[in-house]
DNA sequence: CCTTGACTTGACCAACCGGTCTACTATACT
DNA sequence: AGTATAGTAGACCGGTTGGTCAAGTCAAGG
């Protein structure tokens, strides 16, 4: 039989898969427990809501993401602006990836989340908020690097930063529109050039 | 009584204004019904699937859009640069007023719902995916002039037109999920700032 | 006056929703 | 061996889903 970590595991990554691939109202519970292969109790018994599942596949998500790309990215033994250069390979090399995979570029799953349970779910909206923070916190210290070190001019980097995850998850939702990765081939790199120069 | 127009924009609004509000997945036809104060078998008789609703209220947003935004924006009286600035105006102040009305800032209507369903309607997602190019090109044709008219300098105007989009609409995604339209007062403007250069 | 066809009514459908519950099994500790 | 506990199985719940349908209302046109 399968131990506790098993169906634990295999809900969340079953949820994880499924809600990625189209959308929060789309997965049903009976949906997750037969790709995870197990029962509603079963279910029930780890999780006691949809939505505290969702706030698992979220903090899932944010975990593989750190590993998998926060951690190559954003290497202090980089120069500043190789870092961003690195997160937008990254982040190129896995919509391309997924595209291959399942036919359809899915965007950010925090920006895909937030855009369809903002305003029924305040709870997951603030979740995702934090995330959000962080995120903008990780480019915000990096250009703060840079224009400490006199590798970019003076700017105003929580601003800067703020705009580079705007126009990060714009592109992001306009690939998936597009169902085209060329879209963050083509106009991604771009993403370092964004400045917010400092109000005085 | 009520008149067959009556009854059909009664549907449509009160689908489209549903809809932006919360989500396609999360408004049933019965709830639809109930705030168009109108029955099944009327909602079934003027449009064949809750799909085809759904479609009869992106055009609908699109021509509101195209009333209220566009004409008032891209008015070829006013200098290219003029024109983005009153976009970002009326764009904020749009936004500002739903979060007044509504308590929350709902974003870009068209984002949302690709973003909800562009991996599971191919038929939606192709409807999105044109009025974004239209969206495109009258910024496209606006950068155009301004180049041709030497208020601007040479630049990729498509690749440029397509980051202003893709900022756009990461800015009202971010907006949405922080639920704070000052995101949209102190970045939208910088929007004017985006550019792509041409490659050659 | 009668017919036509657009429109409305509301009951009805199978399928599915998130969630609960009880009965059962398997493992671990005493 | 006995008991406690974690996990599994799956029937079941009320409510909702998108969608259908037969019956009826009504105004316009011949």
């Amino acid at each position: 039989m399968s131990t506790q970590a098993d169906s634990y595991t295999r809900i969340l990554e079953a949820a994880r898969d499924l809600i990625y691939g189209s959308s929060y109202a789309d997965v049903g519970v009976q949906a997750i427990c037969e790709k995870a292969q197990v029962q509603k109790g079963s279910f029930y018994h780890f999780f006691k809501s949809k939505q505290e599942l969702t706030l698992a596949v979220i903090d899932n998500f944010f975990e593989g993401f750190k590993e998998s790309i926060i951690k190559q990215a954003f290497d202090p033994a980089l120069a500043p602006s190789q870092r961003f250069e690195r997160l937008v390979k990254l982040a190129i090399e896995r919509q391309q990836t997924i595209h291959q995979q399942t036919g359809h570029v899915l965007g950010c799953p925090f920006g895909n989340l937030a855009t369809e349970m903002s305003t029924s779910d305040e709870v997951i909206r603030c979740k995702i908020d934090g995330l959000f923070d962080k995120l903008q916190g990780l480019i915000r210290d990096t250009l703060q690097e840079a224009v400490d070190k006199g590798e970019m001019e003076n700017m105003d980097v929580g601003a800067t930063a703020e705009a580079m995850l705007a126009y990060f998850e714009g592109l992001m939702l306009l690939a998936k529109t597009r169902n085209d990765p060329a879209v963050l081939r083509e106009l991604l790199p771009a993403i370092s050039n964004i400045r917010i120069p400092q109000k005085h």
